[in-house]
DNA sequence: GTCTATATTCCGATAGAC
DNA sequence: GTCTATCGGAATATAGAC
């Protein structure tokens, strides 16, 4: 059996259009209708739409932070695999959601109160793990830059997607090529800025 | 003397509210109040909020991409200049405005509606003109690549600070030091990814 | 749990006096 | 050009019947 409740029915809906439209832009009405459910269920379930906000965004961003956690510290992968795995997991999940990191980004820095609860030490990495295990042990780049920079080189085209399109850098039709050709290439970068 | 005009009042104020919170999040009301006015002369001089929003981004779009375009161009600067250039000129830009080009690239992926005129052949970067003047003119990489790679190292802390911050790569009161440091080390590893 | 109907607030925009 | 007052609609949220 397959039975969606109508709470996720609601996450679910909700997910969708506070990831193409942002907060503010999405009505409670709109998630209803995407839902199919009655405008009223969206209090009874959540209070309120900032609520169902709330737990939309801490869901996605827990997912999003996890995913670099638990690469990097596991000891059990190569520095060259951890990039592989971390530059293949978002390129994929960015192409399915492009708007996921912006309007999370746009919301985080905007409306800071949202997310007082959100942000915690929970999403804390620790400790990067990552240069130590290049062969190459004293590089003159730290851990914490070789994270931002890989994060950097992955993420980026899909945030600024529109325009890099509107100056002309890339057709639209040929980001997705773009990206997914430039996975191996931002292995090869990392590796040649480390040494 | 120094007058401000209402018009030039309104300008300021919009533009300082739209780039901290976006375009839906701030009201005509907000508006008035900073600037000082009455709340229908914003539509006595820009029609409607829609209107005067696009003036503000407008300029600020231009700004942003004039200042790539005109430095990659020209052609008595070295690519290295190129680059150390650009990045003084946006990590500045961006320790200043912090929100800036997160609210913008926000507002274009997700109310394209609202850009259909502003981007324009206007912005084209016809021919980024960097590489070709290297030292190693047959290294692997595209021009493409070269620029979006250097707009991704420099760019991509101010975007993700939130989230930086937060996953406690970088102390919050670290963050402006470490942006600065930056602006040299990005020039190291632009060279090293191009050789 | 789910519905209809409505309360309440907020927003962008405008009419009309000065 | 600038003001007050208000329109018309959209938004979130809730009361109350079923």
């Amino acid at each position: 059996m397959n039975i969606i409740t109508t709470e996720q029915k609601i996450i679910m809906a909700a997910n969708k259009l506070f990831i193409r439209k942002g907060y503010t832009a999405t009505g409670t009405r709109d998630i209803a209708d995407e839902a199919n459910i009655n405008l009223a269920l969206i209090n009874y379930y959540f209070d309120s739409k900032e609520n169902l906000f709330k737990e939309v965004v801490q869901k996605e961003l827990k997912t999003l932070l996890n995913t670099v956690k638990s690469i990097l510290s596991d000891e059990n992968i190569t520095s060259e695999d951890k990039i592989i795995s971390i530059t293949e997991n978002y390129t994929n999940l960015l192409l399915e959601k492009e708007h996921l990191l912006i309007v999370i980004l746009n919301e985080l820095s905007v409306n800071k109160k949202l997310f007082a609860n959100i942000t915690q030490s929970t999403y804390r990495i620790r400790k990067p793990m990552i240069k130590k295990q290049f062969e190459d042990n004293n590089s003159g780049i730290s851990d914490t830059d070789l994270v931002i920079n890989m994060m950097s080189l992955i993420v980026f085209p899909f945030i600024a997607k529109s325009l890099i399109i509107s100056s002309g850098l890339i057709n639209e039709n040929e980001f997705e090529e773009y990206v997914i050709r430039r996975k191996e290439k931002i292995l090869k970068w990392i590796i040649s800025i480390t040494k």
